[in-house]
DNA sequence: ATGAAAGCGCTAACAG
DNA sequence: CTGTTAGCGCTTTCAT
């Protein structure tokens, strides 16, 4: 057996009438109101379930005329986005808003996945590592409250709720330096989204270290492989101390090709991630990196959204800026110098 | 400035009276249905633009009362859900269907996702390595179409669309045989998904090979760790000339392990993957693998929930089965023996 | 080519 | 405690 098929769907009048009450006082059993008797409120539940009924959230949601549902857009084969995703139904829950996805994939640009969700009357929309130009942000601002999360976008439209990437560089070059580390050098993450930021964080931590005369950037990426070129360019120039790289993928390329080339890591070498994703935490990697707060910035965006969307005046920076942290695990130690 | 904050939405009403026409009109030209004058067209199109105005798809699905909307379920820290993800989005987009997504993760559980689509009357629900326990699916299934994809469930009432595991790990092993190589061991998955298929597929393979005798499955895991420690094992207990492995994190931690314990892969030793992951593509690690075919996959799904959505008949078994192919790279090779 | 009116499944007054 | 009624924003006859 299994589902019947193009049977219609059984609907709030189906089981006021199979529980021989009117469809009101289904409804009000149905979302827990008061004013219904304890029998009656019984035997609706007994008919609904005996029935497998659903309230239509739509049809609800539509009477209501207040949708207490907030967009997402995301990049579904985006790792980090997965985290944010988690964050925001956790974050989102408790403040009774529930939430709605709209993936971007390769064929699916932000742009289509936006517009899916203005049809479907967000109280606002949540954009995650958004690179919407500015044309289409302002334009979905028109209709609905935008924030973008996780990216650094400078619109007066959109509300931005992002990382202090250059602090956490700065944690890491810190971390290194209190290690004893001097010529310490950077693998960046060439034009992808935070890498400039996290650049000159660490730029500004070296000079303030009084470390201007080591600064060394060599071009990276986001990916592995961008990882491993920029190591095998590390140490034809001079091998430095430490090396802090632009995320957790591309320090993991780096840390292969370091140890295919016979150093140790950390005794010969120092290296930081930035991201703390679940390559990081491998045993065998146990990178020393920089974590973002997800459930903070989750939290801030979701309350962002549900602000905006009630029209509440918000006063203050429409950029909320979260400190990051550093997980200290075996890629850093004292040089042998 | 930004969103109004708390300013209603343009509805069709508000375009009819600012354009001159009545909401029926509004409503044809909206939907690009005939019956329209050009101009009319023309001013309503202008006056929706300026308005920001989008039609209501909750709305708009309640009314025609089909919703051609299909549920999905997936994992959303699961990398391999997300290219199915992206594979449904492409096969569901061109047949005329709308996805929409609800996430398991670490605090939702799948009851839960489930449970939110069935209040979105989808036309029905698509499950990504669903582990809903038979009673889950049945009440699911009492309500919608339930369609799993990549999970061999055995249920009565449901959908199943996956790869032909056992076949995938029995392409590495006869890969390896024609490479010449006997000594061949696994290391599996353990309660993993898909884990008991492909230890079979292994034990099948070997036996068709006439290689009974040198059967040998050291027990792993779906992570790198898994994979780091199994391969620690493999070598104490005489190394075998090649090994397939899990999936690609696994295989992942194995060639990690095996290396640093100073041997060359494929020079010492041959290793395979699953699931033709980002992983087993970065250049270094550059690992054979075996590729399940997404986009089948994803056809196969969306046709089958569209058809029981539609209460077409169907014949044959509910379970259709995808080939997967091997993936040639660089981490096998002839023995040296 | 255009408009009026009914109703999708539900919630929210308001009556009894 | 229970039923009646009026929409939410849209599509869809059916008139004009």
């Amino acid at each position: 057996m299994g589902h019947a098929g193009a049977t219609r769907r059984a609907t709030m009048m189906d089981v006021a009438a199979r529980a021989g009450v009117s469809q009101s006082l289904v409804s009000i059993v149905m979302r827990g109101a008061p004013g219904a008797g304890a029998q009656t409120r019984q035997r609706v539940l007994a008919v609904a379930a005996e029935l497998g009924y659903r309230p239509d959230t739509r049809a609800r949601l539509l009477r209501q005329n207040d949708s207490r549902m907030l967009g997402v857009v995301f990049g579904v084969q985006h790792a980090f986005h997965g985290d944010l995703v988690a964050g925001l139904y956790r974050a989102a829950g408790p403040v009774g808003h529930r939430l709605t996805l709209s993936a971007t994939t390769p064929d699916r640009p932000e742009r289509v996945a936006v517009d899916d969700l203005l049809g479907d009357r967000c109280a606002a929309v949540i954009l995650l590592g958004s690179e919407l130009p500015p044309a289409d942000l302002s334009a979905a601002a028109r209709i609905v409250p935008v924030v973008v999360v996780a990216r650094a976008v400078r619109h007066e439209a959109v509300d931005v709720v992002r990382t202090a990437e250059a602090q956490g560089v700065a944690l890491a070059v810190d971390h290194l330096v209190a290690l004893g580390h001097r010529r310490i050098a950077h693998i960046d993450g060439g034009r992808a989204p935070g890498a400039a930021e996290r650049r000159r964080g660490y730029r500004d931590a070296m000079r303030r270290n009084g470390l201007d005369g080591e600064v060394r950037v060599i071009s990276g990426g986001p990916t592995e492989d961008d990882g491993a070129r920029a190591a095998r360019e590390v140490l034809s120039g001079g091998r430095p101390s430490a090396v802090t790289v632009f995320n957790d993928r591309c320090a993991t390329g780096a840390l292969q090709a370091l140890r295919s080339s016979g150093l140790q890591v950390p005794l010969d070498i120092s290296v930081t991630g930035y991201d703390d994703s679940r390559l990081a935490r491998i045993t065998f990697v146990d990178l020393t990196t920089v974590a973002q707060d997800v459930d903070r910035l989750c939290e801030l965006a979701v309350e962002r959204a549900m602000d905006r969307a009630a029209g509440v005046e918000i006063t203050g920076r429409r950029e909320q800026i979260v400190p990051p942290t550093l997980v200290v695990r075996s890629t850093t130690g004292a040089p042998v110098s």
